[in-house]
Parts: structure tokens; sequence; C-alpha cells
DNA sequence: ATGCCCACGATTTTT
DNA sequence: TCGTGGGCAT
């Protein structure tokens, strides 16, 4: 079954609803029923919503992410793959480290094989199920990323660790390659249950298509007009491919929207009907008569902040809602900074979702970094990290004398630790510090079966002497990072609380102490982000990405940087399906909102520093039309405070501004050229300009050829010319 | 091995 | 603007 569920049309209930029926009145088993979900957050609500509707009967139900539901399968079966069931999960930064280091031994430079470039490609690969032995390479490029796929993937395997998209290809793979172990699942599951269906990717297709092999019960939801995950490797056709996949599917549609009122609806149903590829559906509401929809075009990006936060102040007061009915969505996390300062200046409560996530930090990933190489002695990755702090006098050099001892001789970090002297070619200094490193954890590794994480944690930071490297910092960075270790630490204590109330999947089996519950710990580390931690019950204006925003709700949405090339954003101009995913990516951002939405843009915006250049509004402005759009005048002497107070019914406001004209008073007249033009280079062609950027005594402008892509050429000397429109 | 300075380049979205 | 990698002195 297909249930087609428009934004705001009551999906999650959908599911919900479905669980306890099947549980409850079909007497399914909740041990067979898998439930699939995109975040960690989406499975939690699930489970909690399911629990309010038939209690406890959910115990023991399949509910998680699909990286989630692949880790269980595969900590269970890993030894039938050569893998340890204690294998490491590496994130995007164990990732990079690891491609560098194989670069650097191949002497090959990261400016020329750029390590984020190389490790997209390989992802883009896993998703499609192709193997290292697989990969076709088509050109240069990917000659050289074939050769590195082998490499990496090798030394993953030593290192027992999968990254992000093994947790997938592999489960995939195990199950189609273990016929026991297929069958094994396939007959267990007598229902699959897929939430965001439009987000998968071709390995993830593979995976719900082998677990429902038996018994062909696929409960599929999703949106076409939502998927934003196609950079990522989701495959849009899975869910426009549905009928033909499975031709004894029954589909159906929810188009009655309970989230938004109705000129919220039309205008975001005015962009996404410019897409080609979307399953026609037009949802309606009945919350008629809300407020038009707000279009504000500042001077400035700082105006557009200062105009953001001020109008949050003014509904708050007026309308009498607090902070947390406010939400703040951009395109790019480099936006969020001016906000962010904006906020604070006006001492309006905020936070920042998805930047840089608690996991993300020094301290934190050094703490981790410990644990796993505690409860995985062959993560050279975490090894490396951690050695050398503090100081110990072990350097790149001593590193690899170390490494390269252990492979030669079979040994992990562990068998190597117990024997540091064995290690050959080290001097004293060396010697001593590996040594002393080595006798701290040796202590630790001990006594691991009868401790809990977070005692693990505390023990380990103790014995390497982490505290005394704290020390050597500045005292205010010593300062917050022990705050954070204390708080790492407290959510160990709490993982081990939440694991005896059985709220982690898959852990029910898991004891509170030992190697295992260390690694269900690491496990739920590396598999959590900022969005599954956002708690709706604080009240603080929430500033997000629009791709995080996904799922979420607000009474009051904002959305700024409405401009092209920013959003639309810059690398999607190029290409059509690109273009359409950033449209359904605005869709996303306005259908979030309840009550009130509010677009912004602005007539100039600095990136990284430079000076301030014109911007062209976005073509999604257009697409909603003038008489959509209630729009807000600058106003010289306060633009950068309150809009005018009767706006209710847009009476008083300016509905058809004339857009165009203002942005040709933006750019100086002095200046040949303008952001927006249509031109012509005698080398490259027909392009259009999006960028203009005065220097010191040049201009520099950025152009998207239609062949050659985004250039950025000097006026003076670019062979240009202007081409009529 | 370590620490400091300088130049450079990149900035989309993330389970 | 910011982080990072390379070069160089200690």
């Amino acid at each position: 079954m297909l249930v087609l569920a428009g934004a705001g049309s009551g999906k999650t209930r959908v599911l919900t609803h479905r669980l306890a029926y099947l549980i409850h009145r079909r007497e399914v088993h909740p041990n067979d029923i898998l439930a699939i979900t995109f975040t960690n957050k989406a499975a939690r609500e699930m489970r909690e919503r399911c629990e309010a509707l038939i209690g406890d009967s959910i115990r023991g139900m399949w509910i998680g992410t699909f990286h989630g539901i692949g880790l269980r399968i595969l900590r269970l079966n890993a030894e039938r793959l050569g893998y340890s069931s204690s294998f490491a999960i590496f994130d995007r930064a164990d990732q990079q480290r690891l491609i560098k280091d194989i670069l650097k031994e191949q002497n090959l430079s990261e400016k020329q094989w750029q390590p984020n470039a190389i490790l997209d490609r390989i992802s883009r690969a896993k998703n499609d199920l192709l193997g290292p032995a697989d990969f076709k390479p088509g050109d240069y490029f990917e000659q050289k990323v074939a050769d590195l796929y082998v490499d990496y993937q090798k030394r993953l395997f030593e290192y027992n660790a999968m990254d992000f998209d093994d947790l997938i290809r592999l489960t995939t793979h195990l199950l189609l390659a273990h016929p026991d172990i297929g069958t094994h699942y396939a007959e267990k599951f007598q229902h699959v249950l897929v939430d965001e269906y439009q987000d998968t990717n071709h390995a993830q297709y593979r995976l719900i298509k082998a677990f429902s092999k038996i018994h062909r019960n696929i409960f599929a939801v999703g949106d076409s007009d939502q998927s934003i995950y196609g950079w990522r490797g989701a495959d849009i056709g899975n869910i426009l491919r549905f009928e033909s996949d499975f031709p004894e599917a029954d589909i159906y549609k929810l188009e009655q929207n309970y989230r938004s009122t109705s000129p919220i609806l039309e205008a975001a149903h005015r962009i996404i009907r410019h897409n080609a590829a979307r399953q026609e559906k037009e949802l309606w509401t009945r919350r008629d008569g809300g407020d038009p929809v707000i279009f504000y075009h500042a001077p400035s990006a700082e105006m557009e902040a200062r105009f953001v936060v001020s109008y949050i102040e003014q509904l708050a007061r007026e309308e009498n809602r607090p902070w947390s009915d406010f939400a703040i969505l951009y395109r790019t996390h480099a936006q969020s900074r001016l906000l962010e300062m904006t906020c604070h200046e006006r001492s309006v409560p905020f936070r920042i979702l998805g930047s840089v996530g608690f996991y993300d930090r020094t301290e934190v990933r050094d703490a981790l970094s410990l644990l796993r190489v505690i409860a995985n002695p062959q993560d050279w990755v975490s090894v490396r990290r951690i050695i050398n702090r503090p100081k110990r006098g072990i350097g790149p050099a001593s590193l690899d004398k170390i490494q390269q001892f252990a492979e030669a001789n079979g040994l992990n970090i562990h068998e190597v630790l117990a024997n540091p002297e064995s290690v050959p070619g080290l001097n004293k200094p060396q010697r001593l510090g590996l040594a002393r490193f080595g006798q701290g954890l040796i202590s630790v590794l001990q006594d691991v079966q009868q401790r809990s994480p977070a005692e693990i944690l505390e023990a380990a930071l103790d014995a390497v002497d982490y505290w005394t490297y704290l020390d050597e910092l500045e005292p205010i960075t010593s300062f917050s990072r022990r705050d954070n270790l204390r708080e790492l630490i407290a959510s160990a204590q709490q993982f081990v609380v939440d694991v005896r109330r059985g709220l982690i999947p898959g852990a029910e089996d898991i004891e509170s102490q030992g190697q295992g519950a260390l690694l269900a710990f690491l496990n739920g580390v590396a598999l959590v982000t900022d969005v599954d931690t956002y708690e709706e019950s604080e009240n603080q204006v929430t500033l997000l990405t629009l791709h995080s925003a996904k799922g979420l709700e607000f009474p009051v949405v904002f959305m700024v940087g409405l401009e092209e090339g920013l959003f639309p954003h810059a690398r999607s101009l190029l290409e059509s399906t690109a273009l359409e995913e950033e449209r359904r990516l605005c869709y996303v951002g306005m259908t979030r909102a309840e009550d009130r939405l509010i677009m912004t843009s602005a007539a100039s915006r600095s990136y990284y520093g430079e000076y301030p250049s014109p911007t062209v509004i976005s073509r999604f402005i257009d697409e909603i039309g003038e008489d959509m759009l209630a729009e807000l005048e600058p106003r010289e002497s306060e633009s950068c405070l309150m809009p005018p107070a009767d706006h209710k019914l847009g009476a008083s406001l300016n509905r058809s501004a004339p857009k165009k004209e203002k942005q040709k008073e933006m750019s100086a007249p002095k200046v040949k050229w303008q952001a927006g033009e249509k031109v012509r280079h005698r080398v490259w062609g027909e392009g259009r300009i999006v960028g203009c950027q005065r220097r010191e005594d040049d201009v520099e402008l950025t152009i998207v050829f239609d062949s050659e892509g985004l250039k950025t050429v000097v006026a003076d000397y670019a062979p240009l010319e202007q081409v009529k429109d």
C-alpha cells in the first residue's frame, strides 16, 4: 500500500494507527513488525504515540531509522561478513581522517584529490549498492576514486569499522547473499512500514524489498513533493515507480491539510506546481481566512535580520505568543550567524539546530575516541586521535611506526600496549609515553565488564590524564570543555536508565554494564543528530536549515534569504532536477507554517567577509505571484524596526511593489554590469550574472554559464557583451 | 616533536 | 571569516 500524504495531512497518525491496528485487531506480534523512519526523533514520536494508543503491547516492535535497524541486524550477524560484532561506526569526520591518511600514503595531494569529493563519490556508489569491485569508473577522477575506494574499504575492514552507508549496504548484502539470514528476516517481518518513502535510496529500496519478500506487506507513506535528499542519493523514482513496482498495491491520497491556513497552502502550491516530476495532488484546508503570506525585501542582510527579529518581538507582544512559536528557516548554515547576533543584541532567546553539534566538539570526540579504542582495539583512527592527548611525544612518525609494527605482527592496540617496549625504532621519550598511555588504558580494560559506560568513561579520562591536558588550555576553553565532558558522562548515565526502561530500540537485551553496554552507548551516540534532541518544550526561537525543518511545524515561520544563488542555491541553477529539488525544499519550508508565513530577502549581502554585493530576488517569490503576497515596504527611517501594525488584511500594504525597478536602484549606476543580466562571453557563451563584487579598483562578476557553470571574471577584462533577455 | 606563522581556499543540505 | 596545511625555527 502506498499512502501519498501531503504536508500536514497527518501521516504520523496514519502510521501509528496502522501499527496499533495490526497489533490490537489483527493480533500480529510486535516482534514481527518493522517500522522504518528517517530520523530518531520520528521513530521516538511514533513509538510514543503508538504507546498512547495501545500501551505496553508495542514492546518488542522494531521501530527505528534505516541506519539503526541495519546496525542492529549487523551486530547480530557481523561475523558472517567477516567483521567482529564490536565494529565501530565511522562518521564523516572519521571517514575524512581515513581517506586523508590513504592519500598521504599514496603521495596524493588533498588539493587535487579533495577528500570530500572522493567520499561523496564513494558514498554514491555505496547507495547504489556498488562495492569496490563493482564500481566502474567513467572519467579520470572516477578512476582514481575506484582505486581509493578499494583501499578505503579494505582499511575500514581492517579497522573493524563501517561507515554510515555500510550500515545499509552491508545489511542488504547480508540478506541477499546469505539466504538463511535473508529468509529468517523475511519470514519474521509480517509487516514492513516505511515513513518518508520519497527519501529512500536504491540500497534502502532493495533492503525494504528483501525484508518483505515473503509476506509482501509493504506500507509506504511519503510525498514526492517533499523529496529533498536527492543529493544524498535518495531516488524520488522509488515513489514515482511504486505502482509499477508493486502492481498489486493500493494507492491512497491524503489531501486534507490540518496544519496551515489557506493562504499559506495556496502560496506553497503555486511554487510546487512549477515542477514537472510530481504526483499531482492539491492540498485543501478548513482553516480558511488566515493572514496573507508576507514578503519583505530588506535593503541589506543586516536589515533583514533586524526586521525578522523585531517582527518576532512584535508578534510575541501583540499576539501573546511564546518564543517557541517562532522558527527562522535558512538555506545554509552560514546564514545563521547574522540572525544569531541580532537575536543576541535584542535579548531574544533562541537556539540553533544542527550547526556544530555536541558530538562534534573536540573534547567530546576525544572522549568518544577513547571509548572506541576500549571497545574496538582495531580502530586506529581513534587510536591516532587520542594517543597523543595529552602530549606524550608521540607524533605522526612514531604513530606510523607503532601502527606498522602492529600490522606486521597482527596485533591490535590492546596487545601492543600490553607490551609497549616491543615496538622497535622508538626513542626513549616515545617509549615512555607509549608505556604511560598503555598503563592507563589497560587499568581501565581490566574491569570493563563490571562497569557502566559512564564509569568506564570517567575511569578512562582519569587514567589517560585527559583532565591534565585540559589544564594546559586557556581557562575559558578548559572550563567549557570540562563542562561538556560532564554532560557526556551524564548522558552515558541517562543511557543506562533508558536501556532499563526499554526506550532504546534493539537494546532490550543489553546489560547495563560491560562491553555490550559500551557498544550500545557508542552506537546510540553515532546515530543521533541535533534535530533528534530538539525539544518543543523549550521556550526559544528556533533557528534551523530548511532541510532540518522537515517533519517539524511552527505557528510562525520566517524564511530568509530568498535570493537567486542562495535560494535556489547557485549549484542547482544548471540542472533542472536540482532546481526542482530546491523548489521542493521551498515547499517543505512554507508548509511548516501553521498561522503565519513571512518570507524575506536582502538587496545586498556579503559572502565570507567580502564586500556586500547586490542580489536578485528569488524566482520563488515570482512564482508565488504578487497577488498572493502582502509586500512590506522598507521605510527609510525605521526600516529596521516595525512593520506596519495594521497588516492583518494587507490593507495598508503595497501589494504590488515594483520589485524590478527596486533592483535597478540598488546597484550603483557607475557599475557597467548588474546581477541578473544575461550576457555572452566570447569563449564560454551565454550566461547570467548572479553576483557583482566591487573590489578596490575592479569589479568581479560571478556568472552562471549555460555550458561552463559558475565562473568569476573581472569585468574590465572579460570579453563580455550584453544579451537581450 | 612541537609550536608558530603565513597563505590559501572554501563554504549546501546530513542519516 | 575561519580552519587548515605547509614551512620553518626551536
